[in-house]
DNA sequence: CATACTGTATTAAATGTATTAATACAGTTA
DNA sequence: TAACTGTATTAATACATTTAATACAGTATG
């Protein structure tokens, strides 16, 4: 049996999310929340599918070099927000999708909201905001290749 | 002569911007990236015209009840970035818009195509994207009453 | 039952940033 | 000279983040 990670990430029984969480450094946002985000992104796009059990606080810790604190912290807000559910001494396990993606919408909308209101407060038209969309959302495109 | 503010925040000689600038200490963000944020809107939107002075560093943080290192710090990111310009031993005023507004534009192009990069990889389409911003847009316009 | 895993909770220490406070200095204006 | 401008520096304080070291309770398995 093996209990550590090994170079594929993967562990005995339980899928592990090998590679696909990086932390920047350089970001001014705490650690824990670029976990959650990262997590949830995976949750949503079916990388992690639902009832699927999530690596363990533990482990993943130890795959990003952090405190299992770190991760505790995220997971905790990942059950309150729906995207994860415990069973204790079990682990945890990935929700259902609906109510995690209409959280993530709100979430969404909301920051484009802040971006929005700034933008016309600082005179920018709402055109002008339409084509500065336009334009992200092509180079975001391309970027999924 | 009145050397200090009175109630309505003019100071001789000096207009200031009263009322305009409200802390928000629940907001995460730093206290001097408010005030930064702030006045570039009143720059940008034309409430402080160019080549106008500047609300003093230490009037301003009487004003708003804050240490004068905290405006020194917002004015000197603001000098740095084109919103303002500042003459020795007199003051410092605003710029010219051209510069600032071309900052501005691409500082919201960026916080746009963070959050739509966001979107596309929790699942979000194009085109919901679309509806959302275009509710935005609606609710920043209905705002500006 | 023992072992090794799960999540959870707690306390302490270290770190970095933001903010305030208290000064000081140089240039401008009246 | 007096009173204003911006600027610089140092110290103290507060707060959030992160790590570290434990401990406890529930579950699964041999």
């Amino acid at each position: 049996m093996a209990y550590k990670n090994d170079a594929t990430g993967i562990t005995e029984g339980r899928e592990v999310t090998n590679g696909m969480i990086l932390i920047d450094y350089k970001d001014r946002r705490p650690i824990y929340e670029q976990v959650i985000e990262k997590l949830q992104q995976m949750i949503l796009c079916g990388a992690l599918e639902p009832h699927s059990p999530m690596p363990s606080v533990r482990n993943l810790a130890m795959e990003l070099s952090l405190n299992p604190n770190t991760i505790q912290r995220a997971y905790q807000a990942l059950e309150h927000t729906g995207y994860i559910y415990t069973i204790k001494g079990k682990g945890s396990f990935v929700s259902e999708l609906s109510a995690a993606a209409d959280n993530k919408r709100r979430e969404i909308e909301g920051e484009l909201q802040k971006s929005i209101d700034k933008a016309m407060l600082s005179g920018i038209t709402a055109d002008e905001l339409r084509q500065m969309v336009e334009r992200c959302i092509t180079a975001s495109e391309r970027e999924k290749l």
